[in-house]
DNA sequence: TAAAGTAGTTTAAAATATAAACCAAATTTT
DNA sequence: AAAATTTGGTTTATATTTTAAACTACTTTA
């Protein structure tokens, strides 16, 4: 039961991105940044845990000249994020 | 509204006792490490870490000759736990 | 009375998170 | 057209947190 929460979903940053790419289905580098407040360092990060869980896809191109990061959600991703919340759900004090 | 997360309740073994002390209102050292899998050296830091935030009480007593500690939320414990659970709700998943 | 068990705490090492320093290229200022 | 600044990140070094293992203190059993 309790056990059965997922770890890299126990962190703010990263269940924050998960969040939000649960709904946009895609978000840019400096959208989640400021989005969530964080510092770059931390979100490029966590972003590259998220990418080696095979949570999310990073795809890198270019606008304007200059790099841009887009994040997606993948299938996975998405499984891990629904399975998290369902055992949170299982809290007293949603019931 | 993502930042509101609770630090404290973003461990496993914390949240776990929270949750279990919402129902509870009482539960003593073993029960709680027997119900949430972990070891007594990491439960006895993070039973801790609750008590210095003031979301639990740590009551010290001898049950059979033995050492017994019974743990009990507070009411600043109880707000924390709910307001950290009404941020989640928050998420796209649960609406 | 020696060995094993109970109930935890302390510690030290491993994992994680974070800010600060850095990089490459683009843009702006002088 | 240099020099300085900005953009969009990544890498690294430090600080924090987590965790298992070692330890304390006492009790029970053989």
């Amino acid at each position: 039961m309790l056990k059965d929460l997922d770890p890299l979903l126990l962190n703010q940053i990263r269940l924050g991105v998960m969040s939000l790419l649960v709904s946009l289905k895609e978000a840019e580098f400096n959208y989640l940044r400021e989005e969530l407040k964080c510092t770059a360092g931390n979100l490029s990060a966590q972003l590259q845990k998220l990418k080696d869980a095979g949570y999310i896809d990073i795809e890198k191109t270019f606008k304007n000249n200059y790099p841009l990061t887009t994040c997606r959600i993948t299938k996975k991703g998405l499984e891990a994020f629904r399975r998290h919340f369902e055992h949170l759900k299982s809290y007293k004090p949603f019931k």
